[in-house]
DNA sequence: CGAGAGTACTATAAAGTACTCTCGGTGCATTATT
């Protein structure tokens, strides 16, 4: 066991950082102790930090179940350009050759990135068994409680999968869980609660001012919406619960006020999808008019701004999307835009997300026909009938799933229109215990506003040279002399 | 759930009415007959 100035120097001498964030280090003393861990690091937290080092130091065969092509490539990327060679992921972007290749050659490879899907094919689960894995990391892991059930239920494999590869040492890592999805990631891992070391760290983003604005029709949204836009600075993200409204107003946005916008949505093909990532990464573009397809695996520390056009389906995504803003630690802004009809699109997509019970009933009593219907609710039904789920259990799953997103729906309405503390309810919904007194919290509408008349003045000398300089302190001054 | 598009009907015809249908986020992985 390594001292803590031991570990320091490492993390100087290979990865070129003075200090571990908060958290890094108590996570990696815990993996030390071959201590099953589940993390909850905020976004930017240095997640990926956290199994390289680990790695550098063990040397152990490390299996890494990432959500995204596009994240896993990009870790392999970062890796290769910090001089670790032997990462390598398996996806559908190898060509058959290769990839065979690579699934041959696998003892080569220290650092191995799969989705769970991929984790589904035997060919590959055997060979994982065959070359040993000595730590299993799950990235994002809400996303098997967030997307296992009825969107990517390769999630729900996992537990077989763990279980497969002889219960390795298991790292969970996630920015944002609450008590429920915690229950789930545990509990689809097939882990007993009480013998997981849970290593919370506070999700409070104390730069980040909290605004919920009521509108009453399309209208003035868009009014509302183009008038902040002309004022704030910087570059931000505006949040859709649909595609096209996405392009519209991304269109609307070029046309009425001086910000230079682009949409971008999962309808869109990957490689336009790529470039626009990186021209608003380069400040190339403003303002990203997203859905909920632009956001994991998004590095961008200077966003100032987050908006939501649409209010999101739950409080997880809802603070996943803020969390996105100010990276860099200085001011910034999140606005939701409420409008309570709204909340249609998400009624319907909740309705539309399930098979009803009449074509689950058709698919159990023609179940050789599951195979050549491949839409996605034939699809899921395939998948839980594989798993010998009766057509009744399925059914209660479903409409429990349905009741569950519904009342999820209901808690991001009851915090929308919550009077009191937006920062407090947040916290005391991730169950965060941090007490807080910022002045530069949340839905005070003099404080925005004054934030939006003196914006230009806090970033005006360019953020990197004033890094060191208290920025609430700034924020005041710049107030006093308003006042 | 409900907005908006599409269709059918009315009947000197055109435009209004009433009805029905569709759509509304997330992404792995696809391997075969053009």
């Amino acid at each position: 066991m390594k001292s803590e100035i031991e570990l320091k120097k490492i993390l100087k001498e290979r990865f070129s950082f003075d200090e571990f964030k908060p958290g890094q280090l108590e996570i990696l003393q815990s993996l030390f102790n071959q201590q099953d861990t589940l993390a909850i690091l905020p976004t930017g937290g240095g997640k990926s930090l956290i199994y390289q080092f680990y790695g550098e130091i063990m040397q152990p065969r490390i299996l890494i179940v990432s959500p995204l092509i596009s994240l896993m490539q990009d870790q392999v990327n970062r890796m290769n350009y910090l001089g670790i060679k032997k990462a390598i992921t398996i996806n559908s972007s190898l060509d058959f050759s290769y990839r065979n290749y690579v699934i041959k050659n696998l003892d080569r490879y220290q650092y191995i990135f799969v989705s769970p899907e991929t984790l589904s094919n035997n060919q590959v689960i055997n060979r994982l068994m065959e070359v040993g894995i000595d730590l299993l990391v799950i990235d994002e892991a809400h996303c098997i409680s967030q997307w296992g059930p009825d969107f990517r239920p390769e999630y729900l494999n996992l537990g077989q999968v763990k279980t497969d590869l002889g219960d390795p040492l298991t790292l969970m890592l996630t920015a944002t869980a609450n008590e429920k999805t915690r229950f789930d990631i545990l509990n689809g891992l097939g882990f007993d609660k009480k013998r997981v070391k849970i290593i919370v760290n506070s999700i409070d983003r104390p730069n980040l001012f909290i605004n919920c604005v009521d509108v009453h029709d399309e209208n003035q949204k868009d009014e509302t919406l183009f008038s902040i836009l002309n004022k704030l600075n910087g570059s931000g993200i505006i949040y859709f619960s649909s595609k096209s409204k996405a392009e519209q107003v991304s269109q609307l946005i070029n046309e009425n006020t001086n910000k230079a916008s682009l949409p971008y949505h999962g309808g869109m093909d990957a490689l336009q999808r790529f470039k626009i990532q990186q021209q608003f990464m380069k400040d190339e573009i403003e303002i990203i008019c997203a859905t909920s397809a632009f956001g994991m695996g998004i590095d961008k520390s200077n966003v100032r701004f987050v908006i939501h056009y649409h209010f999101p389906a739950n409080i997880q995504d809802y603070y996943q999307e803020i969390g996105r803003a100010g990276r860099d630690q200085l001011p910034c802004v999140s606005i939701l835009l409420f409008n309570y009809s709204d909340i249609n699109i998400h009624n319907g997509l909740i309705d539309n997300t399930y098979p009803d019970s009449s074509l689950i009933h058709y698919a159990y009593t023609h179940p050789n026909l599951l195979e050549t219907f491949k839409d996605e609710k034939s699809q899921l039904i395939k998948f839980y009938y594989d798993h010998d789920y009766s057509e009744l259990d399925l059914i209660e799953l479903f409409k429990q799933r349905k009741s569950q997103k519904q009342q999820q729906l209901n808690q991001m309405l009851e915090y929308i229109q919550y009077q009191g503390c937006k920062r407090e309810w947040l916290l005391n919904y991730f169950g965060d215990k941090k007490k807080h007194d910022l002045e530069f919290c949340c839905n005070n509408d003099s404080l925005f506003n004054n934030y939006l008349l003196v914006s230009d003045k806090l970033f005006e000398t360019g953020h990197r040279t004033n890094q060191s300089m208290n920025w609430q302190d700034k924020l005041k001054k710049i107030f006093l002399l308003k006042n």
